[in-house]
DNA sequence: CCATTAATTTCAT
DNA sequence: ATGAAATTAATGG
């Protein structure tokens, strides 16, 4: 199954319509949980991870962003505060675009709206998945769940050989699972033959 | 080198 | 089997 990155508009369009380009420093917050919700943010360059804290402080993490995809779409749509916060995990490059401006663009090519409602049921799906995987207890059923995730981004299918670039922890983190059990995890799904563990790299 | 961060192992539950 | 703490490896100045 193939995925759209959610969501690429082009630049120059974002640009016209008043999209202006801002630079963040590494962990330094897009939004934060609470924030009112006023822009559109599409990445050009670096990395964004969205997350919460549980009441224990326990990080989890919604997803990870990078290069051309946008990210707290869905909120633009909805009278609400962000639930999560957006964090840089590396220096980046964003465009921004106010909640208006994003709203007359849309009107202006309806196209692009459509394309954003493929991106939504993207999404979804996506998390409809994850729950059902994060309601099993059985962790090689999460991680095959993120895993098969992570590699329909890439394009097409290679055998065991797609890296996977997160680290334990940001995985663990994405699963809901302790780095270790990540870590026990992923070297028994190597004797099982289902990826392939080299130095460090998880190819999958 | 030293400092920081990530991966792995140990050890107790 | 699981997680906290300790150890080891790598990465970056």
């Amino acid at each position: 199954m193939k995925i759209i990155s959610c969501m690429n508009i082009d630049e120059d369009l974002l640009y016209s319509f008043g999209g202006e380009n801002k630079v963040y420093k590494k962990s330094e917050p897009v939004f934060k949980e609470d924030d009112s919700v006023l822009y559109y943010f599409q990445i050009v360059q670096g990395k964004v991870k969205l997350n919460h804290y549980n009441e224990d402080g326990k990080e989890f993490i919604h997803n990870i962003l990078g290069r051309k995809q946008s990210f707290g779409d869905a909120f633009l749509f909805l009278n609400q505060y962000y639930p999560i916060n957006a964090i840089c995990l590396e220096p980046s490059e964003i465009i921004r675009l106010p909640k208006q401006k994003f709203i007359e663009m849309l009107k202006q090519n309806p196209d692009l709206s459509l394309d954003m409602n493929a991106c939504f049921s993207q999404e979804i799906y996506y998390k409809q998945k994850m729950i059902q995987n994060m309601a099993s207890q059985n962790p090689v059923q999460r991680l095959k769940g993120l895993l098969d995730y992570l590699k329909s981004y890439h394009s097409e299918d290679c055998g065991s050989c797609f890296h996977i670039k997160f680290t334990r922890q940001q995985i663990a983190n994405l699963t809901g699972l302790r780095v270790e059990t990540v870590i026990r995890t992923l070297k028994k799904m190597e004797k099982e033959g289902s990826l392939k563990l080299e130095n460090r790299k998880i190819l999958y």
